[in-house]
DNA sequence: TAGAAATATGGTAGCGCTAACATGGTAGCG
DNA sequence: CGCTACCATGTTAGCGCTACCATATTTCTA
């Protein structure tokens, strides 16, 4: 018969790109070489390296990195998860994450929770779905099935921003220490009568430990620690609008401790347009120490977290790993600051 | 011969994570099928469906990503390359962009160019090199290779943040029009005196649209536009030493128009903290639009930019382009609204 | 100078998945 | 009833790269 099946080739090129394949003929090598070139310089011969990578130049060659992911099992992926974008305390910890890893050639795949878990999860699974080759995440707290993978994926995880009992890693500050750190500040300055504010507990449950610390440190003294939570989202609005709550509900407060330094800026802003004297009328302090704060006059008393350092920290101790030296510590304390201020 | 080369299969599995193929097994079934039902769950029998993804529970499948990238030569990721993460701006473009594709089940690979553009060059190769559906990137300026891997890359490419001769998408707002949008209402306002005041122009060349923009107006209506630029990084400090600097250099200013709100509410409150009446002794205006600007007594004068929306908008113009519905308009200018506080 | 060790390169076989094509069964229609 | 149309599923062949092993060549060591 003339007209036989043909078993044709299926092409399917994902593009026209041009493969490694075709870089190691232009250069005359296999394509393990022109592999080797670009990956481990230092296992081809100086002269044949010259020619691969100018025969990369010459074919206008892109390597395939999904390609190169699947072959070796690894990618240069560092997920990254945080549950809001909204926070400068999140995006100070990615700019330190990001700084340390993109020097070391690995990329940031950054996945925001929202403050829920159960997303938090799915971002796991989609991130290990890409080989990455480490993750971070802020936080302690994951749904269990979340732990699972976490505990079972096989490659280093970050917890950042607390202290705990964590699955691996664990880079972070004693948040409750901070809270009584600055009620312990209050109580010195002759402070008796205090309201703690916060925005979202359930959501930012660091804000509750930092209360946490804060109530204990006043019950130890024999003193009431009311709280009032706002509903809204943390901002300079939402530390007005806190203030007016306190002044309504806690008429003779004589301070207010914010949950962070939004709430506690947009608190000190608030009582400048009302003509109120701080610290003399109300006093004022915050958390995280923002630069914000100490322009401000008074200069506001807050803790200043290392949010930056935290990032960068992390990111070493999983270098650290990924290079297989064993990581000395695996919880290690940034610390914070204590800031005083005129604002208390 | 007893001892045979036994051609033996050289395993080298990544990881023993289970497999499609095991997902298939445990629900008898192809691989394809289980592939199907997990990506295409309309082209499979509805119990089939329900079958796999029992087993896929039972076995703890999770989809490996790179080989599904690898075999349908396209991934899910959306690459974002910004200058910066340290100003509030890229952050919340950012924001517009995640909240968007996060939501269409795209994932963002974010990259950071430190303001070189030989890093953009290296970052677009890189995240081409992920199978990247599409790029975003901020600004209209670029090295040549660089133009010539996104003009070829036969994916949508967005330019956000300004608008101009785009190589594909372009979303973003006039600089320059902005500029003379602040510049006019000063000379309504019956300044004469103006100073411009920016910091590393040559980074944040935006800046620099707008001083001419502001110029522009300034020169038709025969005035001097004297411009100074600071040699550190925009923030509250930067502001505060630019006021000093305005003092010193031009003491008969009336104005002074900042290249941006950090710089002015450094400003403000440095004006606050020296005893000067703002906007008697000295205006001062800004631009973004920052929700600190509108916390400040005296509230600043600035302009508002939609940066969050932009983000927005340019995810969906991409996810246009991904569904292949023809993108009606290339460019999409969205704007800025002129707020005008008590500090000018 | 033989033998070991190091260096440079190549062949082959996957990594885990999906596109393309093939097949068998059922429904629709004149 | 024969035809097409469609649906559900399976078979095969890659996607582009690198791990693993093998081989050839050079250098070093005893």
């Amino acid at each position: 018969m003339s007209n036989q099946e043909i078993p044709r080739t299926r092409r399917r090129r994902g593009s026209d790109q041009p493969t490694l394949k075709e870089v190691a003929e232009a250069a005359g090598v296999s394509a393990i070489t022109a592999s080797r070139a670009l990956n481990t310089p230092e296992r081809v011969n100086e002269t044949t390296r010259q020619r691969v990578l100018e025969a990369v130049e010459r074919v206008g060659y892109v390597p395939n990195l999904v390609a190169g992911s699947l072959a070796s099992a690894r990618s240069r992926f560092i997920a990254v998860i945080v549950p809001s974008l909204s926070n400068t305390v999140f995006i100070e910890v990615i700019r330190g994450l990001q700084t340390t890893f993109e020097a070391h050639g690995y990329q940031i795949l950054l996945g925001n929770t929202d403050y829920d878990i159960e997303r938090e999860h799915r971002l796991v699974r989609t991130f290990l779905g890409w080989s990455c080759s480490a993750l971070v995440t802020a936080g302690l707290r994951h749904t269990a099935a979340c732990r699972d993978l976490l505990v079972n994926c096989d490659k280093p995880v970050v917890e950042v921003m607390e202290l705990g009992e964590a699955l691996d890693l664990n880079v972070g500050l004693d948040h409750r220490e901070a809270g009584r750190c600055m009620a312990r500040h209050l109580l010195e300055r002759g402070y008796r009568r205090t309201v703690f504010v916060s925005v979202g507990t359930d959501r930012d449950y660091r804000a509750a430990m930092r209360y946490d610390g804060h109530r204990e440190v006043l019950a130890a003294a024999g003193l009431d620690a009311p709280f009032i939570e706002l509903d809204q989202p943390s901002g300079l609005d939402a530390g007005a609008a806190g203030l007016d709550r306190v002044r309504d509900a806690h008429p003779a407060a004589e301070v207010v401790h914010f949950a962070n330094d939004d709430l506690a800026a947009g608190a000190l802003l608030h009582a400048q347009r009302l003509g109120l004297r701080v610290p003399d009328d109300i006093a004022i302090a915050g958390f995280n120490g923002l630069p914000l704060g100490q322009h401000i006059t008074p200069r506001l008393t807050t803790i200043r977290s290392p949010r930056e350092t935290m990032g960068r920290r992390a990111a070493e101790q999983i270098l650290r790993r990924l290079d297989d030296k064993r990581v000395s510590r695996r919880q290690l304390d940034v610390g914070f600051e204590l800031l005083v201020g005129e604002s208390t």
